[in-house]
DNA sequence: TAGATTGTTAATCGATTAACAATC
DNA sequence: TAGATTGTTAATCGATTAACAATC
């Protein structure tokens, strides 16, 4: 459960309108959601090792959700499989990303130029999925104007009509704990809706703004007590 | 749902001999333990601002998570509060490290000494729950012998040696997707158990290894699709 | 005392899964 | 055809929550 906070209404059962895609019109359960994100990594991934087709329980393997209940989530939504072969992931990609409504592309600002920072602008593991880091932010004088990934580090003063020009929808924080909690009201300030925290920084924002918080050690703790059990 | 592949019974009722602590007898259910996972994340930053006390309102504004659920899965192992005032953050860190079985200190092995590397291996967001970096690997042979974080880097072919003697239970994983699988292999060769994985490899592990991908797109993925709906 | 917050009950709701017919 | 895998049902199980007495 590292999802952030976000409300939800049950996915009711779809109207005649949808056009044979299930209940697009109401919104996805949080479970639901958040499985079918998980299915698009892989199957993003499966994609670039040149796999055409893929199984619920080859699926299930690498999510580590039950082959059951991958196929129930997806035939809520249209008859995606064929039976004895399995789902084309290419289709797939394409369907679930409809589902989500994530078939464009958005825009991130990242905060941070140190290590982490440039781990990330430089990754594809956000570009993979339409995300673009297409502004870099830094405190330190010293680093405005340096190359980092594809942009240019700004200062932060820059940040407001920096969001506003670039339309940007997501805000990385990618520095010091102490630092964390100013630059998250300035995202508040400009009207960014969506931070993702990499920080140990317990933020304080308004309501309409969802925080996700990265938490590695979480992750591990937890691995770690099913395996020392 | 960021979590590894766990095999777990429910959590029956506690024993008559368990002193109290509830059902630590029986391994906790998944979404248990995933949840003390997270209320510990808090807690440990909670106390490192000074915070004493802290409500299972407080709580749940930061994990996300009902507070008549935080109260809940707590009173399964003893009453650890007090009515009127809250928790005491220092000892509920204990009481929740003592049922997740992880007060004690444990080694990591990190493959990669570039910038996601060196920003893992210089952050405190493992150290702070009780993992330490003790070993770094890189396969650049100008990389070896450079200091990063605490660590040395040294050759891969010291792993199976350096696993033994460290006695390291996990092995994270920030290396390009395409080094991935051979590391993995090497780690479970090495018996070690849980490997975080970094890249968007598809690992591929036998099953009493555990494997955790990091995947902060598939968070944002899901994020976005609660703001645009 | 008055206010706050825990611990716990009881009811509901959604997630999970085994099983299997349908069908590629 | 034979084997594989989907789509779907029906039953179960666990998670979630509102409500409130207990008590600091």
């Amino acid at each position: 459960m590292s999802f952030g906070d976000v409300a939800t209404k049950a996915g009711g059962g779809g109207s005649p309108e949808d056009g044979g895609l299930g209940p697009l019109g109401d919104r996805l359960s949080l479970g639901v959601a958040a499985r079918l994100s998980r299915y698009l990594q892989v199957l993003t991934q499966a994609r670039k090792m040149g796999k055409e087709t893929i199984s619920s329980q080859e699926l299930s393997e690498y999510t580590h959700v039950n082959s059951t209940q991958i196929r129930r989530d997806l035939s809520g939504f249209g008859k995606f499989g064929k039976r004895g072969v399995g789902y084309n992931v290419d289709s797939l990609v394409s369907q679930i990303r409809k589902i989500l409504r994530t078939s464009g592309q958005h825009n991130i600002a990242l905060f941070g130029a140190g290590h982490l920072g440039k781990a990330i602008a430089s990754s594809d593991i956000f570009a993979d999925h339409g995300f673009r880091v297409v502004a870099v932010f830094d405190q330190d004088p010293a680093k405005i104007g340096e190359q980092v990934g594809p942009a240019t580090v700004r200062h932060v003063d820059d940040l407001k009509s920096v969001v506003e020009e670039e339309d940007i929808v997501v805000g990385v924080l990618a520095v010091p704990t102490a630092a964390a909690q100013e630059l998250a009201d300035k995202l508040v300030d400009a009207g960014v809706k969506i931070i993702f925290n990499y920080s140990e920084a317990l933020l304080q924002v308004p309501p309409e703004v969802t925080v996700h918080t990265s938490s590695p050690a979480v992750d591990l703790l937890y691995a770690l007590y099913f395996y020392l059990t």
